[in-house]
Formats: C-alpha cells, structure tokens, sequence
DNA sequence: GTTTGTGAAGTATTTCACAGCC
DNA sequence: GGCTGTGAAATACTTCACAAAC
C-alpha cells in the first residue's frame, strides 16, 4: 500500500498536517482579497500571491471537497467561509494563559489575538505576587483556581508562558483539565498524552537553524574567488 | 536519479532543511545532559528524550560526519561541541530589531537571546517619538540610520516587528543592507530574494491550525457514542 | 479558452535492518 | 552484547499532466 491518505479509526481521511498547517495561510491570503474586493481566484493567482505551486493549493484543497469551479476558479468569498469552518475559526476560542511575567504580559496585551476570535479570558501565575493584580483587563489568578478557571469559562486552549523549569508541571496540569491544545512559548520540548497538541514558539530555536545557512554562505564565499 | 541528497553548485553536499532545523534540537537536549553531568549518550537515550527515532537522529548527524562510537553512543560534549560549529553558535551574532512598539521592546527584554549568542545591539523605528529613547540600554535610532547601523556594527541578523502594513518595505531595506538573514515577528509572508533566509514566528497561524484539531475531535466525540 | 480535481509519476524524508566496530 | 553509520525499503509529500467542467 503506497501514500494514499490513511484511514483513521474512524473511518474519515486523515489529512497530513502539513496540509493543516498550510490551511491558515490561504485563509490570511484569501482575507487580504475580500478586503481588496476581489471575488474570483485561481490557483495560479492564490500560488504567486503565497509563493506555493497552484498544484499544491488544489490538492491541498481536495482533501476537504471541491470548492472551485472549472474555467473560472475559486469565489474568495466562499472559499473563504469554508476554510474558517474547516479549522474551526467561525467561532470565539477562549484561551487561558499561564504566566504572566514580562512575556506573558506582552502576550496579553498582543492586539494581533483577539481580530481572529481567539479571547484571553485567564490568566494565572504560581507567583503571590502577581495573583490579584489586574493585567490587560484580567486578574490574575492563583494556579490552584485552574481547573475552576478553565470549566467555568470554556477554556479550550492554553498558553504558557513560564520559565522553562515549569513547563511541564504546568502542561501537566493544563493537560489534566482537560485542555487539548497547548501554545507553549517556552524554550522547552514538554511531553503530553497523544489527543493533546502543542505548537511551539521559539525564536531562539529558529535563529540558530538560520545560522547555519549564514554560517556555511560565509564558508562558500571564503573558499570561492571574490565576488 | 532517486533521493540521494542533491548536489550544490560548489559540490558540497546539500543537507535537506528539515535537518538543519532538527540539529538545533539536538543542541539544546544535549546541552541539558552536559549541565546534568551525563558524559555519553546513545541515539536511543538521545531519541527518547526529544521524542524522535533514533534512527532519525543517526541519520541526521550522517549528512555532516561520524560522531558516534559504535556499542558506546556519542560523547556528549564532543557532539555538542561539534553541532555548535557546524551551526555557527560558537561565535556570538550581531542582530539588529526594527521597530520598538510594544512587541518589539518585549523582544528587546526577552532574556532568552544573549545566552544562546545573539545580542541585540541596535534598534531602529520609524517613528520620530520612540527615535532618541532608551529602550533596554540601546537607544533607538531612526530609519535612515540602518545602513550605517548595519555596517558599523557588523548586524548579520535582523528582527522585525513593525506592523504588517511595514513589513515588507522594512525586510526590503534590511536586504538592500545586505542582511541575510531575518526573523519576522508580523503575520505576514515577505518576498525575499533566494540567498535571504526567512522565519516568521507568528503564534496566529499557530492557533488558527491546532483549532483544526480541536474542531474535529469534538465533531467525532459528538457522532461517536458518549465516552 | 481557462481552470479545477485527481490519479499517476516524481521527489523527499523517514524507517528498517544489518555489517562493522567497540 | 551494544550501538553506530548507512544503503535499501518504505512512507510521505509534491508536482505533473490531463479529462472533465465551465
């Protein structure tokens, strides 16, 4: 058996998450046409635009059903719609946020969350300290008030920001309160049961993969003639 | 021909990206077992704690030489030491932050950079009222200072964190500066040249596709029996 | 004439599995 | 006995190319 999509327990087709990942990008692409008017796509168009191959962009599409039509393209408008409810975006997610030091309060204060319906409705820290004061319009919490925290206000997706020692203590408990879905932008890979995700942000983790290339560019120059 | 990895131009092995982008893993999971004492450390030791195969790991270290002894493993701080250089982290990088609003002055605190070798030491903005203003020990300078910036200052790496709207005229200059290399804080993808490097770090897209996840595990949960 | 949707072909990446070495 | 390094096999992903639809 070669690399047709497999099949889930449950019978659906399971997408390869490099298609996943790729959804939000065309829903960004598409977003920026409705606001400039713009009514009909084709791949060809939607490719330049994002720099992918319109083949990838039609097969990726295909695996969610047919949403254009031949001869004339895709309508942004409908496109559009069908992708935020494919992944979700056609609704408000409550977000819970762990840490509230410098980068969590960056975090809180970030304009860029809420336009997209994700609404930081907690916020919590272990520290005293920090329980009690008012951050972005929240108070802070005490980590013990979590579980109450998350059932109460439909937290679906955490966000941690804590110092690198404490990740997986708070994942852990983050995991046992039934969120499934983890933003940890600590410096840290943490351990979660497999129906959790967790996405990483880490920009020190992709500054030093970047050095390599203007590592070994300089090593290239060096030993080439001059340019 | 088939998959053996392709050839560069000046004949040195072309290592595929997703490698490159593993090694800095392996840096930081190595890094832990140096500072904890371990000395050896086997692929499958090494794998379990990052979570990859060992295998993989084996193979990833191949594209770039023998570092292993065999029944032994690796020597901790040899291979640590060795990745540092194929990654260019034995020398510290010069980076230089565009724009000082809120984003980027938390990114000018954030204290994770210097230790791992990448020191901000210049911040440019243009906006008149946040030019002239300390921030973070680095007095922020303004637009047109960025060639002279650049140069002066030997700046390799560049990190932007200006609105959207700015985002690509911003990544232009940085490359006119011959910056090779940046990390984009703004959600949005910039066109850049083939020899410049690129990472967006954007926890939008983040979410917007682990919300795929939780959308349709509650869609099964709903159809299949109660649990 | 144009563009989608998609099997088939082509590449890339991961994993296997084992000879060779410690 | 244990573990690396690596060709070969397996799998995953991307691109091609064309019939079908407009």
């Amino acid at each position: 058996m070669t690399a047709r999509p497999a099949q889930s327990p449950n019978g659906a087709a399971e997408v390869p998450e490099v298609v996943v990942s790729r959804l939000p990008q065309y829903v960004r692409a598409l977003t920026r046409l409705s606001q400039q008017g713009t009514t009909v796509v084709s791949s060809q168009q939607l490719g330049e635009l994002i720099q992918m191959t319109p083949a990838q962009i039609r097969k990726d599409l295909s695996y969610f059903g047919r949403f254009g039509k031949q001869g004339r393209g895709y309508s942004v408008k409908y496109l559009l719609g069908e992708l935020r409810r494919i992944l979700g975006l056609d609704r408000e997610w409550r977000v819970g946020l762990v840490g509230v030091g410098r980068l969590g309060r960056a975090i809180l204060s970030y304009p860029g969350f809420s336009p997209e319906g994700f609404r930081i409705v907690a916020a919590f820290d272990a520290d005293p300290r920090q329980v009690g004061q008012m951050v972005g319009g929240i108070m802070v919490q005490p980590m013990h008030r979590l579980r109450e925290g998350v059932q109460e206000l439909g937290i679906r997706i955490g966000i941690v920001a804590v110092p690198a020692s404490q990740v997986q203590e708070v994942i852990d408990r983050l995991v046992q309160c039934d969120v499934r879905a983890i933003v940890n932008y600590a410096p840290v890979n943490a351990q979660v049961p497999a129906h959790v995700r967790v996405r990483n942000i880490d920009p020190v983790l992709a500054l030093q993969s970047i050095t390599f290339y203007l590592t070994t560019l300089e090593n290239a120059e060096k030993r080439g003639a001059a340019r």
